[in-house]
DNA sequence: GCAAATATTTTTGTATGATAATTAAAAACA
DNA sequence: TGTTTTTAATTATCATACAAAAATATTTGC
């Protein structure tokens, strides 16, 4: 049983039952322990681990609030369904990452933007405070300053957020997460065909002067553009990678 | 310190690790603790509740997982700033309604919607499944078959849910407790003045229509229809609700 | 034989007390 | 003044015991 420490940009394991958690739920969303089985009790884990009760119960009670699981006397913890998984927490998705092939999570990171984003731009443009714009326009000159592709992924995922933010509706806040997840894997894409598509900049540009003249539908409509614009360069090179992959084979 | 029962839809405290994370959820997401107050210890929190450090440990452990409180020795356990926190989450919903202003509340669901489910339509259109879209169906012929207001509520729910299912895209599965939320919430406003407005099942038809021919245009226009129509009367209701308590003050 | 009541047993839930690890802040030192 | 060391507060972990819940098996009554 590894308990190693996490790779990529999601959260280092800083104690044993954040470990625990971790490799708990990393299982459940590889599949290991699919939605309705019943885990090990928490005697087993203990073994499986070597750590004490007390440890075990803490990350279950960890993946409970993820809900994850479901914990019952004398039943068990079982596996819940998985329309309750909370999919947008940090380390859900970090371990859906871990767990998923990935074209196809970067897929799905990508139809989820084309859903949220277009209106999120709208709103911003109708709610954002001149604090949020300022915001908005740093991200956007930090974007401009980046020398190198890979210098204005920060800047970008900063602008999404930025844009997140202004719209000011905390029911969308968690959303976030897709978009620090979904630009870094992009870019590692898109950068292999694509090495600096310049029109990357104007595109963003549009939005936030449309956010800036407090303008919903030319926002939406610039948001769109802008992901239709990655939108393409996405599934054609996913499509090559595919069919690669299928030579391999 | 109170540790009721859950009220209306939310989930009921099952146990006593439970009760106090709902507790002190509660409170948090009422700013009794602000994002980077650090909250009384663990023995504080016993004294404060009469019960175990183990249970209080527990409970802190889930609030830790549903991204309200980070911890770490010698500090304490400090609450995060509100863009971390797991906003669509079953319980923390609950406790963010709870500490609420109704009318805000729905608001800020309607508003969510709106950015929301005419996209969700639009993919669902293009990725239901026929069992997806028998389900679907099904909820729409609840509806009609629904004979007063209230009995429509619940086949609303499962229809937007069906909906939500069949866009096939886990990413966006939590949205579903806005709509949970949202529509029983709704209901209760509206039904105030519109007794019961008979263009209901049309507007659903429409969407059912649209995703049945595959046609994710039709699905989002419809979608669209559907919220614009209700939202209409809420904000309609919200102002005149909003006046009356200007008028009590 | 069947149903209801009862007992058993498994598993999580709670309590207590002790010790370790972490780290912010204070104190000592150069 | 800046650096290092010490101290102290807090969470983290462990071990053990018992309580409560609930599924399952057993007995009882008819």
């Amino acid at each position: 049983m590894q308990l190693n420490q996490r790779r990529g940009g999601a959260s280092a394991a800083r104690s044993l039952h954040h470990k625990l958690a971790q490799s708990i739920g990393e299982q459940i969303l590889k599949g290991i322990y699919a939605p309705g089985a019943i885990l090990p009790n928490e005697a087993d884990w203990c073994r499986i681990f070597g750590a004490s009760r007390t440890a075990v119960r803490e990350a279950i009670k960890t993946l409970n609030g993820k809900g994850l699981l479901a914990s019952r006397p004398k039943v068990g913890s079982r596996v819940e369904p998985r329309e309750r998984w909370n999919m947008l927490d940090r380390d859900v998705i970090a371990w859906h990452f871990a767990a998923m092939e990935r074209a196809e999570f970067l897929r799905s990171t990508q139809e989820a933007r084309k859903v949220f984003e277009p209106g999120i731009a709208a709103l911003a443009a109708l709610k954002r405070t001149p604090a949020q714009l300022a915001r908005l326009e740093a991200a956007l000159e930090a974007m401009r300053a980046a020398k190198y592709g890979r210098a204005m992924v920060a800047p970008d995922v900063e602008f999404h957020l930025a844009l997140l933010a202004a719209a000011n509706n905390d029911l969308m806040a968690s959303f976030g997460l897709v978009i620090e997840w979904a630009l870094p894997n992009l870019f590692e894409v898109t950068s292999r065909i694509h090495p600096a598509p310049d029109n990357v900049v104007p595109l963003h540009e549009a939005v936030v002067k449309a956010v800036r003249r407090g303008n919903p539908d030319a926002a939406r409509r610039a948001m769109m553009q802008l992901l239709g614009d990655t939108d393409e360069i996405v599934t054609h090179d996913l499509s090559l990678a595919a069919k690669a992959a299928k030579g391999r084979k």
